[in-house]
DNA sequence: GTACCGTCCTTTACAGCGTAAAGACCGACG
DNA sequence: CGTCGGTCTTTACGCTGTAAAGGACGGTAC
C-alpha cells in the first residue's frame, strides 16, 4: 500500500504534498482532504506536513494556484479563435479538478501562477486592439461565464432527480408545466447540457467584439 | 441573551431553524453555521435540531431553497428588461447570502422553491417566444454569467493583495506589467468591478436575442 | 387522581477534524 | 565523541456531526 514513493525522513516537498493532495481531493471530494489522510499517502504523519506547508489554509492556497497551470494560455493571430481555445481549456481544467470551483470562492490572495496567467491574457488581448479596461472586461465576463457554467455543470445530478422521474413516469403529475417541457422535449430529446456550453461561449465571444477599440 | 425567541419546549420549527441558520450563516460564513451554535441561537441544545431536520446536508438543502424565494420573478411585456431585472436582483440576492454560491455546488437535488422560480422563468421566456430548448439555453446562460461575476466579486479581498500594494509603491517592480497597466489605469482610474456586472449583462442580454425563434 | 404514552429535548459518547506543544530521532559539523 | 539543527512523531485540546439513550412534559384513558 506504500509502494510508489519512498515515506521516509526527507522524502517530503512542497511539490509531492501540493501533488498528492491534488489527487485526493480529485478521488475524494475536498472533504477527504484531511491533513492526517494526506499525511498517511505520504507515508508520513499528519503533523509532519505542517513543517513545509504553514497550515490547511495555505495549502489550499497553493491547490488553487497550480490549477491556473493547467489552463492553456490563448496564442494565435485571431483573439477570438485563442481566447475560444483558452475558455474550453479552462472547463475542462475546472471539470478535471470539481473541488477548485469551490475554492476560488474562498481564496482571496491569488497565487503567482494565476497571476501569471491572468498577465498572459491581458497581454494578449492588448496586443489583439483591446484596451486595458476591455481586456480586464473580457477576462471578466468570459471567466464568470465558464465558472458559472461548470457550476451548474457540477450540481447535475448522476442519478435523475425525483422530478425528472415524476416527469418521465406520469407526465402533468408535477405543478412545473414549463420544466415538464423542457425535460420532454429538450432533455429527453437528445441535447446534453454539457454540448451548450460551447453554445453559450460562442454567443459571448461574439459579443466582446464590441468592447474593442 | 435569549430575548427574542421564547427557547422552550416545542418552540421549535422548521421555519425558525432555518430562518435562524441563515442568520448565523449571513453573520459569520458557513463556518459559523454549526448544528451546536445553531441551537444555542435557538435557545436550545443542538441535538434538538436533529427532531426537525434529517441531518446537516438537508439543512443547507433547506437554506438553498430559501435563496430562490428572494430573488425577483421576471415580469413586464419586454422580455429582454425582465430578464435583466431578475438577474440584477439574483446578483444583489447572492451577495447577501455569500454563502449561497458555495452551496450550490455541492446541492445535487434542487428543492421545490427552485423549481417554481426555475418554472416561472422558463414560462416567461416561452411567452416572450423562445422555443423550449432556447428558454432552457436563455436561462442557464444568463445564471452561469451571474453564479461566475459573484463568484468573481467574492474573491475579491477587501484589502489591496500584496501585488496591488507593490505596483502602487513601486511601479515595474512586478513580473505583470499588464496587469499592472489594468490596477493603475483602470481600477486606480475609478473604475469599480462591481459596475461592470451590468456592462457584460447588457452585452450577454443582447446576444440572447438571436436564440429567439 | 393517576397511570400511561408519545413527543420533544437533553445527556453522554465516539470518531474525526485542524493544529499547538513537546519529545524523539538522525545526519552533519566541530 | 558531543552537540546542534532540521525532520518527523506523540500527545493533547477544543471543535465538528451525529448515534444512542435518558428525562421531562402534556394529553388522554381509566
Amino acid at each position: 500500500m506504500d509502494q510508489g514513493h519512498p515515506g521516509g525522513r526527507g522524502s517530503l516537498t512542497v511539490g509531492r504534498i501540493v501533488e498528492e493532495a491534488t489527487a485526493l481531493a480529485d478521488e475524494g471530494g475536498l472533504a477527504a482532504l484531511s491533513m492526517r489522510a494526506l499525511g498517511r499517502r505520504l507515508g508520513v504523519e499528519g503533523m509532519a506536513v505542517y513543517h513545509h506547508v504553514a497550515n490547511k489554509e495555505a495549502l489550499l492556497d497553493a491547490l488553487t494556484d497550480e490549477v491556473f497551470r493547467e489552463i492553456a494560455l490563448p496564442a494565435g493571430e485571431d483573439w477570438r479563435t485563442g481566447l475560444r481555445a483558452r475558455s474550453v481549456s479552462e472547463r475542462l481544467v475546472l471539470r478535471r479538478h470539481p473541488w477548485a470551483i469551490g475554492l476560488v470562492e474562498t481564496r482571496t490572495a491569488p497565487g503567482p501562477t494565476t497571476l501569471g496567467h491572468q498577465d498572459h491574457v491581458i497581454g494578449y488581448l492588448r496586443g489583439a486592439g483591446f484596451s486595458p479596461r476591455a481586456a480586464a472586461q473580457v477576462l471578466a465576463f468570459l471567466d464568470a461565464y465558464v465558472y458559472g457554467f461548470v457550476l451548474q455543470e457540477l450540481a447535475l445530478p448522476a442519478d435523475p432527480t425525483p422530478v425528472v422521474r415524476a416527469v418521465r413516469e406520469r407526465p402533468g403529475s408535477t405543478p412545473f408545466p414549463h420544466l415538464e417541457a423542457v425535460i420532454t422535449e429538450v432533455v429527453d430529446a437528445g441535447y446534453d447540457f454539457a454540448d451548450e456550453f460551447e453554445v453559450g461561449l460562442d454567443l459571448l465571444l461574439d459579443a466582446m467584439g464590441a468592447l474593442r477599440g
